[in-house]
DNA sequence: GACAGTTTTTAAAACGATACCAAAACGACT
DNA sequence: AGTCGTTTTGGTATCGTTTTAAAAACTGTC
């Protein structure tokens, strides 16, 4: 182990004192001669700074959390890459905390980044009470939350998908290529989004005139187990098409309904949400709502270093909200039909 | 906001000094009284310990780095959660930078972490010379190296996966289907990675006497693009399986192949690696060699932390090799032969 | 009730950086 | 050369915690 080696070795190999050595890296004016002294002496001797201390002293981290769900699930990938992009510009770092579908060890992530002092925080939440994220943000750390709203959220930043909306026009698609017989597999309810998608569901069969039948509507967890099992508690009510909340339902749901000896579309036509990329490679590929979540990292990410660098000045709390795509495919059968008409 | 609470303010409120409150922190050793009146005053002043200021004192910030190539790839994203799963236990936490395919991002990633003080590192390599991770390591911050070497390791621990073994097992499933046109295309070949893949690819070859043609080699960056491009200027070979060098190869080369109107597997087959999950879901289901990242992840993690806790007795660098898994599906057509020759 | 031995408690010194302030150096102009 | 104004420099306090070493408070024994 070679001995750390701090500022103040540095200074005295370079002869000069700390102070000056400080405002080198620190970009602050210092005669070109000493500079280069500074300068010479950081690299013979590998020095680097001590980000921990320089923290102490500043109180600015330069560094941003990001808790998230699920790491493996590639749209909270995608946030977290387009998100940290954006703060990387910044000179900001960004810590993840994967946290799985729990709300206590949501909250507890967030209490260890405090802890650790980051600047910011971008909640991607899976629902439950705002009062721990309340609380931080009011203590000087400022939250974004992204996909799920909180319950009593307080003055908090947030970034959503128009869930409503989207759910709208998905099942809306269904009902104008002309199905009737429309199911919906939806996410765990105590969730918004996907109680908001339940709502967008409800409101196109309302307004496309078809009759809401309760047992049309699954709830399930985001596997694909969970799509398969609500597929086969489905199938005696003979849907003619199926909403389902995300990918992996989707996938499931195809899976049984073909191991059941039906086709898709043909004999039933799936949709789903959420990612891009997988719904195209799927068998049939996949028609969607496509999740902008690029633009949902990017956007959190600005609206958090907006909040850090104006932290004392009060602006009201933002709420953005971004559409989500309509990606037709195949799986939803409107091409064959298309072909049929004309 | 909230004026920032410290252990002097605790230890005031408790009516003890500062060397108390930190005792009852650390589970040191404090008259019961007095450590009831520390945990009252902490709760009711809402205290959280700064750990940077402690991480200072101590010069131990259970933080360990993670440095990855794309965290959208679910592998990726994989390794990231068993390993940050693995070090949440001890009371680590994980710090991911992301930083595409440059090794001197890698070696700016790994020189702030650190500058954080992280406890150690974990580097998804993507190939090129070893001497900031030497460097590191040496200087009391361990290192261990995932997926791909690094020329002129020095006493750096790593985990491999067995790529010639892997490559071999795939292309050897090839020729024992009864393929004998058989293609690869490689990921960029300064990756010891895909070299050593083509390393097994080749030797697959020789043991079934197979003439090597190198313009059935093609080199291919890791996108759906180049899967598509290799192919389309691999055709005129007339291949009749393809070893695609990951899953996007093996996306890409499957459209291009029925843009020019062949069948997957019927005409040419095509084999792929990596991801377990997505192989699964694309048409047709790819056979690949599966990576095991999650074991990948535990295994690094678990190496970090031996590393970390016996920081001061010299143990020689572990590699371990992990072996890859052959996951048998439609599109290497071994499924029809068979039925054909039944 | 005093003494030795043990435990609990505290005040003060770190940790490595930056910020503040006063001293030093510089330059230009009488 | 002396004065004034500006820029550059270095000494020192400070950030919030742990650690160290020494004082204080017990404990039990004679």
């Amino acid at each position: 182990m070679a001995s750390k080696v701090t500022i103040i070795e540095v200074a005295k190999e370079a002869g000069v004192g700390t102070s000056t050595v400080s405002r080198v890296l620190n970009a602050q004016s210092v005669s070109n001669e000493k500079r280069q002294a500074v300068l010479h002496a950081i690299r013979k001797l590998n020095y680097r700074p001590n980000l921990m201390a320089r923290n102490l002293r500043t109180n600015v981290s330069k560094i941003c959390g990001l808790v998230i769900p699920d790491i493996c699930n590639s749209f909270f990938g995608q946030i977290a890459g387009a998100a940290g992009a954006i703060l990387e510009k910044q000179g900001y770092e960004l810590i993840i905390a994967n946290t799985g579908q729990k709300t206590e060890k949501q909250n507890d992530a967030m209490q260890t980044m405090v802890s650790r002092q980051v600047d910011g925080i971008m909640l991607c939440a899976i629902g439950g009470k705002a009062d721990v994220a309340n609380q931080i943000n009011k203590d000087d750390c400022p939250i974004v939350v992204i996909d799920n709203k909180l319950e009593r959220m307080e003055d908090l930043d947030s970034v959503m998908v128009d869930n409503v909306k989207s759910a709208y026009s998905l099942t809306e698609h269904l009902c104008m290529i002309g199905y009737r017989r429309i199911a919906i597999i939806t996410g765990p309810l105590e969730q918004s989004s996907a109680l908001e998608r339940l709502t967008g569901y409800r409101r196109a069969l309302a307004d496309y005139n078809l009759q809401l039948d309760e047992e049309m509507i699954k709830e399930a967890d985001f596997t694909i187990r969970g799509g398969r099992d609500a597929v086969s508690s489905l199938l005696y009510k003979k849907p003619d098409a199926i909403v389902a909340a995300n990918n992996h339902l989707a996938i499931g749901a195809i899976t049984e309904i073909r191991k059941s000896g039906f086709e898709v579309p043909d004999d039933i036509a799936v949709v789903g949400f959420d990612d891009t990329e997988v719904g195209e490679l799927i068998d049939p590929p996949l028609t969607i709502m496509s999740q902008p979540a690029v633009e949902i990292g990017e956007t959190a990410a600005r609206l958090l270093l907006h909040r850090i660098c104006n932290e004392n000045e009060t602006i009201p709390s933002q709420e953005r909200v971004l559409p989500a795509r309509l990606i037709v495919r195949s799986s939803c059968g409107f091409y064959k039909k298309l072909g049929q008409i004309v």
